[in-house]
DNA sequence: CGTGGAGCTTTGTCCGGACATAATCTGCTA
DNA sequence: TAGCAGATTATGTCCGGACAAAGCTCCACG
């Protein structure tokens, strides 16, 4: 028994199958944890070649619809791919958005463990070691875009002349020289208003609007690396990102 | 001239070809915006067939170190798939980050051409047809979080009772009813403070810190769908995101 | 000199075949 | 009855061939 495709919009006769067996599979045929028919099986009754029917098969694979598996067969494991939209970023310093050598002036370090109201201003827990690191964030003679207040893991902290030296984020030093990837950043972004404290290192007006950005790495096993908390006088810094919707 | 491909793993022949063409691009040969040599050629150099050396091309384009064109050939546009972070989100509506029932209440609408001072505010060219939509979103009874301008493109444009009703982003609308989904969202965030005329239908004071966010949604073409720009008083709203580190 | 069309080049689709590898099933023996 | 070995099943790799579609180049004509 063949089934004709239907390929009303030209498109190759793999998209149409793909299409026809997603469209199976969305309406229960095989259900979540059952078999697809056999690639010859699907060759018949489609009437196309094994070429034809693997290059389906592929699509929906990478859809994450289904999983081959050899001498086993072909299992359907999600009923539909959900679309998506993703941001690429090749790393941290891509994520901060900072020219190269807009480097992170120390004004003042500090070792101990967190205190009540950062770790509230974060949402984390109170305690553990940090180095802490307070300072201004620019290109050399120029305004300072940027107030900074980093909380480093102690045990993993870089020496503070290195942290002067560095032009990008303290996590990819980490990364390769303590060997602790960031696996995950949650980042916060706000408005408002500049404190007089935060004014005047920034050379701006109290009470100017301001865009805050506050991080929060996490290694692998979900233990914090580092916070940042950043504040930028509004025009100063523009946060930009691209989304794309992921090829299904 | 046949070279042979160093294979000690044991892998297949096509990822073998693979990992040799990724090296070679890793050392500039081909360099970036160059031609690889074409499917014949390759067959030829590496002793393989055009099935196998077909198999390596797609590794590559799909690791985002080739782009493939017929009657062209293949270029090389990255020298190295890098290790990189991705922020995932299911649609728009998560993009947007607002609550479902935070429905956009128009306050004005009008047709016509971009006009110069919003194309020049996106960065957009001025012209074409769109639909502008004014108004505030927020939740009923509330004081609102949002002052929002949407510029639709107007042979896509939703009726202005569909708007009404519609609690998430209108791209999914015309994704859904008029079969053109958004491929690609260029987001940009900024702090700046409320002019007299934004804060009064916001219930806020004219210089209060304010977050505005600005969108380009584009169709697979690259064609404008809509634009949208948001401001939000300070308090009302912050921005999140996750980003997690791709397994490569 | 510029434009359009024809021909050539290169990748994309699709067919068929053969052998390898991993998983499952069946039958036999302890 | 349980475990093991061999056979069968189903996907993975790889070969070869043919034709289609898109891009590029060159030549001729206005």
């Amino acid at each position: 028994m063949t089934v004709m495709l239907e390929n009303a919009s030209g498109a190759p006769r793999y998209m149409a199958l793909a299409e026809a067996l997603r469209a199976r599979i969305a309406g229960g045929d095989p259900a979540i944890g059952e078999l697809l028919p056999t690639e010859h099986a699907l060759c018949e009754t489609y009437g196309v070649s094994r070429h034809t029917v693997r290059e389906a098969l592929r699509l929906l694979a990478e859809a994450g619809l289904i999983a081959r598996r050899r001498g086993a067969g072909t299992v359907v494991v999600a009923a539909e791919a959900r679309a998506h939209f993703t941001q690429r970023l090749g790393g941290v310093d891509d994520l901060m958005q900072y020219a190269r050598d807009a480097k992170l002036q120390p004004r003042h370090t500090r070792s101990g463990p967190l205190d009540a109201a950062v770790a509230r201003a974060f949402g984390v827990a109170t305690g553990g070691e940090f180095f802490h690191v307070a300072g201004v964030r620019g290109r050399p003679g120029e305004t300072p875009i940027a107030l900074t207040d980093v909380y480093i893991r102690a045990d993993i902290a870089p020496p503070v002349e290195t942290i002067v030296e560095m032009g990008g984020s303290v996590t990819e030093w980490i990364a390769s020289e303590r060997g602790v990837p960031t696996a995950r950043i949650e980042q916060s972004i706000s408005a408002g208003a500049l404190t007089e404290r935060e004014a005047e290192p920034l050379d701006a007006e109290p009470g100017e609007a301001a865009l805050r950005t506050r991080r929060r790495y996490y290694d692998k096993g979900g233990r914090i690396i580092a916070l940042s908390d950043s504040v930028h006088p509004g025009e100063r810094f523009t946060y930009d990102m691209v989304l794309m919707r992921e090829a299904e």
